[in-house]
DNA sequence: GATGAAATCACTTCTAT
DNA sequence: ATAGAAGTGATTTCATC
């Protein structure tokens, strides 16, 4: 990906209703220019979407937690994202490396309610649970810079960059 | 919060871009009313902001990593989020209850990298890391509906409700 | 709070370079 | 791939209920 897009990207990736105009304006490039490659990123799968970022707390989920999940039985077919992709609670499902073999992160009313979750989460995918309550959260969905592109001695992480 | 506005949060949390004529149409009310709502939403901070969804392969950092960190002096004063928020492979830092004191979610764009990243975080805030690799992500950012309120008996995190 | 109208501005398409 | 112009449609403000 190319300079440009990069910029492009990281701008929606800070703001998401950012209009045409202005991203016009950030690039350099004209209006019907920045809305072509828009449309293109969306396309590429680059840009995937975009989403309002919600205060759980107000929403009445205030609490939130990681599930570390491994199977009961290790020579079952391991479908667990599937066989749990009917609970709402479950924001995310990421596949692991280590003793565990997926991290869910999950949001939920109350400590009843992650209970609950919990045994269905269980009863649901056949497997054991080993849960990390978040206490607060001092950042969260912090976009993100492209990296140029994978530069040989440039770990490309440092904000000093 | 109530009925409608809570309408509005979910449509938003699904389609950060959706238009307030289509915001008006889906909740049934005018414009300007829908209008209203969301900048009182969002003065409110319970939507926070809009952020485009980006595929990390596509912008050069396909690795994503789960860091626990502890501190090597339990006696030292806890600032670890502002001693690592200069790191912006960082995405999100989560003060948790266990044995370890936060978890980072870090996206970078190669081992290497990580490993870079991994000495920059202990150096900075002195502490101890474990780090759970990411494999693959069957699911995230899934937006999650609105509990009505908290109900007694409901637990309000199934979507089969 | 909600509405409808009016003005402004952005989005989108088309043409041309 | 970019730019500019033109038509359409959305955003925003305001008067009114």
């Amino acid at each position: 990906m190319e300079e440009i897009d990069r910029r492009i990207v990281t701008l929606l990736a800070h703001d998401g209703r950012m209009s045409f105009t202005d991203l016009a304006r950030e690039t350099g490039l004209s209006v019907s220019a920045v809305h072509q490659r828009v449309r293109r990123l969306e396309k590429r799968g680059v840009v995937r979407g975009y989403a309002a970022i919600i205060d759980h707390d107000a929403i009445g989920l205030p609490l939130t937690a990681f599930v570390s999940i491994k199977p009961i039985d290790p020579a079952a077919p391991d479908d667990a994202p599937v066989r749990l992709a009917h609970l709402s609670a479950i924001e995310a499902c990421h596949s692991v490396a280590g003793d565990e073999s997926y991290i869910l992160k999950v949001r939920v009313a109350s400590p009843v309610a992650l209970e609950d979750l919990l045994q269905q989460i269980r009863a649901s995918a056949n497997v054991s649970t080993r849960t990390t309550v978040v206490l607060s959260t001092p950042y969260e969905h912090r976009a993100l810079v492209a990296a140029p592109e994978t530069t040989p001695g440039e770990a490309g992480q440092d904000a000093s960059a």
